[in-house]
DNA sequence: TCCTTATTGCAATTGAGTTGCAAAAGTAAA
DNA sequence: TTTACTTTTGCAACTCAATTGCAATAAGGA
């Protein structure tokens, strides 16, 4: 496995994505990232994050990827099998610190489910 | 709501899918109708159908857009709950016909779910 | 410091999905 | 069938997320 250095462009995306406290799509840290990085490394950053355990992504409704802070993954053992939620009013989305369980599926072998709760989140309901 | 027609292109759109008995990408739609339609016809087809609710649409791991057809669906009433299973080798994709537990999830409104299962299928197992 | 490896920026490219518009096909009424 | 009207289709151009090649830069170790 490749060796992540900690950049200073990598300090800077994971700040913006502690800051933010939820997931966030590509686009829009490419957009907050704008004057401090270019697009393509956002997109490697992430891409390396991932593979270290420190995010993880899913695809959002929108059909674009979304990526949030693990909370106790690592390259080993990915605790990405929660369920996200996506307001489909104003757009945020987030982890739902739940555990759902898997359905059994005859004759094959599930590696990975994810589950994407779409709704209206509680800022929006009232 | 807009009429819709079974023009020649609907017919032929659907032929394929009840052939291919699973669901199938739009990639692999705009493929197979090739020689039969435009690119932007399948798309149109495909929005036209998933309205009327004879075909039911999600997201795939690769993030293409994937169609299969539905099950007693209506406009009125879409059973698209079910989960989706998607082989991880040969990309083969289906409709698991299980009821799946939607999470309670406080002060938010939940209107959709949509689950992914993906591994691999009873044929790349062997 | 020198050498090697990883990272970054930039421009160009890929590919899914969309849009505008004119032509063609379908529908219904006379 | 003819006419008038509506929906559908093809085509080309476009949008936009995501990727790639390559040269330049930054980082780390000896």
């Amino acid at each position: 496995m490749a060796i992540v250095r900690k950049t200073k462009s990598v300090h800077t995306l994971l700040e913006v994505m502690k800051q933010a406290g939820e997931a966030l799509s590509v686009v829009d840290l490419v957009n907050r990232l704008d004057q401090e990085m270019n697009k393509t490394t956002v997109y490697r950053i992430l891409d390396r994050l991932e593979d270290e355990g420190l995010l993880h992504s899913f695809q959002g409704k929108d059909g674009l990827k979304w990526y949030a802070q693990c909370q106790g993954c690592s390259t080993e053992h990915h605790t990405d099998m929660h369920p996200h939620f996506q307001c489909v009013q104003c757009g945020k989305t987030t982890c739902l610190p739940l555990d759902v369980p898997i359905p059994k599926v005859p004759n094959v072998k599930i590696q990975s489910a994810s589950l994407l709760l779409t709704g209206l989140c509680e800022e929006c309901l009232t």
